[in-house]
DNA sequence: GCAAAAGTGTTGTCCTTACACCCATGC
DNA sequence: GCATGGGTGTAAGGACAACACTTTTGC
């Protein structure tokens, strides 16, 4: 039934059942090449948008790919090679970032067998004016995303899906935004991310009902209309806050 | 601002920009070994339990480890790789299993830099009866459990609070019952995943109302008590209905 | 004064919670 | 007959959904 691996069996024997040099151990184990690959989303024009460069690959030429690169060379953790991604990218390293899942088909590369650890990140696209533009670098509305290299599509989906589902349970969404944002740029996030259109009363009133954000006694200013006011996001409040919760729903 | 590593930068040079040989460049990333670590849940006596084996390496003497193995010889799929692991150590195939996150820190391998993609698996006790004892493989509860081996005790929490969440969303517990099962069994099931106690007129009115589950017109037997009706979950009619749900919460 | 968005309350419905009694079975 | 859990209903409170009018600003 359970059937061994040879390389453990190998080192057993060795040692009369347990294994002393793991070093060696580990040196005998088979190695897979590992890249991250680093899903951007930010938020202008009230589009969902994420950042993609040309691919360097000449079969999938003209199309788009997310920034990713080999990892972990050295001693290097995943999430910081993720963080080294985004800093290289954007030049910024104080960004929103988390793991989203593993990729690993064997087919998803043509190179030959390549593990992919994806990353979701949201930042503020005003904080972040692009200045390289290699490969063309840019922002893609993510709606209107078709074919990509390698299985970057499938990723894109995977993380957008994972954003869609976290934004209702967690406050990333104001990583999206300016520290100073209007009640409606919030739910304009919302919208576009949810795909759906929201009650503006109810809207506003679930989130006053929260209590999480501080109304900073300033203005919208340059609207031609009436200016709303801005608010920020009290994270020092909602961490002290976070309630467990409870409710079969499905 | 972004440096450009120095391997696809010696591919471009080659190519006037674009990478043709993808053979090549993929054969010059850095590797890693990878392993495959599966939290196998199983529901006995009215505990979550979780099958461990102990570890084989002599620094971790006595300690119990999760039943994982390096993955990604050849053209393995990750899944399979999962799917193998408990095929190998249970010896069963028909198990529900989902992949949770990698767990990448340098430092988390004795042996040297080891990635692990830790897989989350539901199966049903009763179903298995371990016939396999090799390093004392068998059943722990959970909420008891200490120190283990290498990072393990940090991916089993990782794993169990991934349940805790999951169970409430999607019908995954059914997996760790018997096909047939009493209301009062389903109920013990969520109790002792969440922590908590639950009213039994309100958990049965839940699941009444929400039609999933299937009177199959069977009683339990050799109870000491009024014997309970049996149910099986409707997992077609559960496929058919899932809807999309909406609503901010944090 | 017109366009465009800000701001604001009430009502009905549904879901959740809290809670107590009789029933069927094994011993 | 007693111990053990099975099975059931109701009322109150809280959350969510639907819905329209007045206000403020830029032009």
């Amino acid at each position: 039934m359970k059937k061994e691996p040879a390389v453990i069996t190998a080192f057993r024997k060795k040692n009369g059942g347990l294994i002393e040099n793991v070093q060696q151990l580990v040196e005998s184990y088979p190695r897979v090449p590992i890249t991250v690959d680093c899903v951007i989303f930010g938020f202008d024009e009230n589009e969902l948008k994420v950042l993609l460069i040309k691919s360097d690959i000449e079969m999938y030429k003209g199309k788009y790919s997310l920034l990713g690169d080999f990892a972990i060379d050295n001693d290097e953790d995943l999430d910081e090679a993720a963080y080294r991604i985004l800093k290289e990218r954007t030049g910024m390293d104080d960004v929103y970032l988390e793991q989203v899942r593993t990729f690993g088909k064997p087919s998803r590369h043509p190179g030959g067998r390549v593990l992919t650890v994806a990353y979701c990140s949201l930042l503020n696209i005003q904080h972040h004016k692009l200045k390289i533009h290699d490969n063309d670098l840019d922002w893609h509305t993510v709606s209107s995303l078709k074919e990509m290299a390698f299985d970057h599509k499938e990723i894109l989906d995977a993380c957008y899906q994972w954003l869609q589902k976290r934004i209702q349970e967690h406050p990333l969404g104001f990583n999206l935004l300016p520290d100073k944002f209007s009640l409606r740029e919030l739910q304009n996030l919302y919208e576009a991310i949810l795909g759906i259109d929201m009650d503006r009363r109810n809207f506003r009133k679930k989130f006053a009902s929260m209590d999480l954000l501080i109304d900073i006694g300033e203005m919208e200013e340059d609207v031609p209309h009436r200016p709303g006011k801005l608010y920020k996001f009290d994270f020092e409040k909602y961490e002290k806050s976070k309630r467990k919760w409870v409710g079969i729903d499905f």
